[in-house]
DNA sequence: CTGTATCCCGGGTGATACTG
DNA sequence: CAGTATCACCCGGGATACAG
């Protein structure tokens, strides 16, 4: 039967459906963000950097970007453990479009 | 005792996050781009363009995106109703944006 | 035609505790 | 340090009916 529900899993609609999905979130954008300011980022550096996030949601989110290809991730085997985070070419493909996100931002902040 | 609810009305941590929570959500992109692509559309037209959207969505979203100065609503007092809309300068602004993030959305859906 | 008004559900998100 | 695990909550969003 299988019912077809409407899960957030469904096929896009158009490309713009699918970008938004890529990089919509509650997260997404800053963390792609902090990683062009940064250059590479420790798990714990990410989490200060956004602030309000809690370690779920950005283990969550990371897991995602990492599985859609926007970021990579490097493991090192030791003690205590460090994993380091930075952007994947695909996700650099993102930054004018964040950096122009960011700047209209910050004209609409001061003036409204 | 308010309690502090972490409520999405809590100010913006920057000036990315509160872009996206301007043009985020499940719809604001796809009505951005189909009144770029038709100049004015009316309530039904733009039902019927987003195709999957309930009335409820469509003027909730609407709205918001009013209410963000992001779109204007011109209402044709005669019976039957006529209501059409359009992106105003502001919204007009993210076009570029929009138009970036379509064009990586077609790429990347031809590859995965 | 252009919306409003309800009801309701799922899951995205938060808080907290715990592990290797 | 870098995550997992679990519980609980809220609200985004869907379905449906109705209104001007």
């Amino acid at each position: 039967m299988k019912k077809e529900g409407k899960k957030c899993s469904d096929a896009p609609t158009c490309s713009v459906d699918y970008a938004f999905r890529r990089i919509g979130g509650k997260y997404k954008g800053r963390i792609l963000w902090a990683l062009h300011e940064n250059t590479i980022l420790r798990y714990g550096e990410l989490g200060r950097n956004l602030a309000d996030i809690t370690t779920k949601m950005l283990t969550q989110t990371l897991k995602e970007m990492e599985k859609d290809k926007l970021i990579n991730r490097k493991v090192y085997h030791q003690v205590p453990p460090k994993v380091e985070y930075s952007l994947s070419e695909i996700g650099k493909e993102l930054i004018p479009f964040i950096n122009y996100l960011k700047e209209w931002g910050d004209k609409k902040m001061g003036r409204i």
